[in-house]
DNA sequence: CCATCCGCCTAACCGCGGTTAGGCTTTCGC
DNA sequence: GCGAAAGCCTAACCGCGGTTAGGCGGATGG
């Protein structure tokens, strides 16, 4: 009877520690910026050797592409499904926007780092972590054009209202801090109404 | 009152060269990351040697920093004016939100770089850089709290409409195409509607 | 018309940092 | 238990790129 039967296996075990090192890593790359973090910095804040950190990825780049991952695999896998379930096109869009802001604070560090360190990423990750990003945009551009049709959107264009929408949102997780103005369910709450029940024009339908 | 007679002063010259680099280094800080270019990359698209831009700029750091000077205080100096001007904060807001989204445009390449490069700039430089975001963002924020105390706006609170504003307006240069998609004159008087009209709530303050 | 400085050059330096080589200890699966 | 891999170590490499040194021609302004 081991106490811990799924974390004391060898590969489990290893994944944790990849996890542990992105983790770090990204906390790292959003304070100095990934060009000015070393493998030694890296390595020292795991407690390793910066070599050893070969070990776990081949170069450092992999490192980032993990970071990048994060933030633009996991919002299409858990919020995304939201736009899916039953309700009115305006209800599904403001159950994305909150998943889509908990998961921008969740994830804020990471959010950080993969926003501006786009360009650090090889040609091949870049292009994957691009259609990550396209396909949720095209997924609420979706939802955005059934709110029109329904009736409850009333804006002018919605591919103007997605880059709007999402602009907006993206941009939460540059400012926000845990100890001073509003609270996180206060932002939450009044971008909900900001973007959906005003941008989007939706008053009345979300009560 | 000293005009300038023609390009041919001395000093004048020099500027005219000081802002030619800036310019090239801009497109290939936007092209490739500022990391991943180098002296001799910058040197190469002027048309010298990277020995010789030490005679312009004394550290690859000054080249960014005038890059992000542009693009912090030129809208300080050309766009809060505008705050100034006579009207209502909704009319007001409203001009601010049609130059600000102009001079996104005309320095797009310079807004990329500055957006994301900002952790590469010396600890002072980007503390003056963060000054101007600051003091613009402050000005905003104190035109529509003018808005929300005429009534013209009915937002819950200034901060974060500021926030949301902001960020949505600055998202733009990452996006807009000029060869595809709506026009930069639809994308203006769109945001302005989305923005002032819809978001702040002063849909009958513009006409 | 001349002294001067500007602008650019060639050549080289040199330190940082990503990466590799190779070996030791520990630990897990069988 | 035992072989084998995982995981980490020390040591060193080495190329890239920011930066410096020092010189040359030609425009400039007095």
């Amino acid at each position: 009877m081991t106490q811990e039967p799924l974390a004391s296996s060898r590969t489990a075990r290893t994944r944790l520690r990849r996890e542990e090192i992105v983790t770090t890593a990204a906390r790292t790359f959003a304070d100095r910026g990934y060009a000015h973090v070393g493998m030694r910095d890296i390595a020292d804040a795991v407690g390793i050797r910066g070599a050893s950190l070969y070990h776990h990825f081949a170069a450092k780049e992999e490192i980032l592409y993990a970071v990048c991952l994060t933030v633009t695999r996991e919002p299409c896998e858990e919020n995304l499904p939201l736009l899916d379930a039953a309700g009115t096109p305006a209800r599904r869009t403001a159950m994305l926007v909150r998943a889509h802001l908990r998961h921008l604070y969740r994830r804020r560090v990471e959010h950080l780092v993969g926003l501006h360190e786009m360009a650090s990423l090889s040609p091949e990750h870049r292009a994957e972590i691009d259609g990550h990003r396209r396909y949720y945009q095209r997924r609420v551009r979706d939802v955005i054009t059934a709110g029109m049709r329904s009736g409850e959107f009333t804006v002018p264009d919605a591919q103007l209202a997605t880059f709007g929408v999402l602009d907006m949102l993206n941009g939460f997780s540059g400012w926000f801090r845990d100890d001073r103005g509003l609270s996180l369910d206060d932002v939450v709450e009044g971008y909900v109404e900001l973007v959906v029940g005003r941008m989007l024009g939706a008053r009345g339908a979300l009560d």
